[in-house]
DNA sequence: CGTATTCTTGAGCCCCGTCAAAATCGGTGG
DNA sequence: CCACCGATTTTGACGGGGCTCAAGAATACG
């Protein structure tokens, strides 16, 4: 794994991108300073492993561009996309002796590392990190609960429609997108369909059968394979079946077929 | 929702059958004393609400004994048990303002219950209680990508398996079970199919077909609807598909890459 | 322009959901 | 102790949504 030499300690993190999305956003001067000064500069190519299951940290890493891909994997080869990682999001479980993930770069990608030992030195020093990082890990936490919920519940459609929210609400943060219109959503897939699959629990075939759907009932257009324009967010919205949770419902604990 | 007067300041703390497995294992002496002093006892009966989903956190507990459950539920009635606690759990989500799910008593609970502003408090006082918290937010996250997993991509039958596996794992804490000979585990199921259904993303039915199934096949053995016996918990394992790597079947579609 | 990869589309099937009914359990009162 | 009743669980029959297998189109790439 190779480290390039940081160059300008002190510019870098003025000029950081996701600077004040970040863990560092919760930071002191003189804590930044600290990071920095252990952080290195990486970009790995879309495809490459960035950490294996099951093996010892090596590193944690902030997400300044790009996207990661987090994987497991069943012996016979079913896996599942347990998480994706955007511009400012943070790779790396603290005060664990192996990762219980596998990281891959689904795009180019590029990284803030900060060394294993080094960052768990910060973390004990600096309480406002150590806050900061379970701030985040909660969010985590939020969020794989609700995809709990969409992959024993939603159907097929449902789930595409519902990926596909997710990335307009988090892509359009990079380069690659911008908002148009209002409710008018411009993006580009940072996945093939098969990690699509990856990512709802089902098959390659699936996905792309429900996507052509989308684009038959106008919910969606494709300008090619990657790329997807929204019309209407509510629409999608509604195909992902997001709406809000009203009040507890009255007892109705199996579940109603849906109407329409 | 009532709260009992704390009795006994003094004793309850060493005399508490999860005081080495809680969030408060990692706190000093004086530290118990601070939490004891707001923390009050409660027994809430199966099958009552503890915590409303998006209501106002009113609450932070730890399970003494007996199963809580954390559902969430979709408008049309679908839902799903994101999470099961048992004693030594901790239930609460700190620093948010509403909670995310449901929390329910699956059984009878006997709960130590802190208020939502002096538990903050604490937190705010002491790091090595929040250092826990986050330790044990870890651990919920691990568990609930692992259940991802299982949500994506196993089959029914591995999901029941594995179900029973998790129980027999966390339950033979509690009285309602022990250990009678090795590999052989004895225990009472805390929930009813139609709970268990919601767990794993299937149907009462499909449950039901798969514990016929696997007694059938001499996997577990049924004393009546909830009491489990299973004579070879190894045997368990396979059916839950929870094995390390035996014969990595013909190169999957997406492989893993990279072994080094 | 040819080849490999990715994506779409089609046909058939199977697992699991749905609907329905029977069996078992737990509790209650005679 | 037993009869009865509601709730839970099991079992059966059947259909459909999504998986599998297999081409065929579109795209990327050299």
């Amino acid at each position: 794994m190779e480290i390039f030499p940081s160059i300008d300690h002190a510019s870098r993190c003025t000029t950081c991108a996701i600077r004040h999305r970040s863990i560092c956003d919760a930071l002191s001067a003189t804590e930044i300073l600290s990071l920095n000064r252990i952080a290195r500069s990486r970009v790995v190519p879309a495809g490459q492993m960035i950490l294996g299951e099951g093996q010892a940290r090596t590193v944690f890493a902030n997400i300044v561009s790009g996207v990661v891909k987090l994987t497991k994997t069943l012996d016979d080869g079913r896996q599942h996309i347990i998480g994706l990682l955007f511009a400012s999001d943070f790779l790396g479980r603290a005060y664990r002796a192996e990762n219980p993930y596998f990281a891959e770069a689904a795009t180019d990608v590029e990284l803030c590392v900060f060394p294993t030992a080094g960052f768990e030195r910060l973390l004990a020093e600096h309480p406002g990190l150590e806050h900061r990082l379970f701030q985040y890990t909660l969010t985590e936490l939020d969020a794989c609960q609700e995809w709990m919920l969409l992959l024993a519940r939603k159907k097929a459609e449902e789930r595409v429609a519902s990926f596909l929210l997710m990335i307009a609400k988090r892509v359009p943060n990079m380069e690659c997108s911008r908002v148009e219109r209002r409710d008018e959503v411009h993006f580009v897939l940072p996945l093939s369909r098969a990690e699509i699959s990856d990512c709802l629990g089902l098959t390659i075939e699936t996905v792309s059968r429900q996507i052509t759907r989308l684009k038959t009932r106008g919910v969606i257009e494709l300008v090619n394979y990657r790329e997807i324009l929204i019309p209407d967010l509510a629409r999608l919205q509604e195909a992902a079946y997001d709406a809000p949770a009203k009040v507890p419902l009255p007892k109705a604990r199996r579940s109603v077929p849906a109407e329409d």
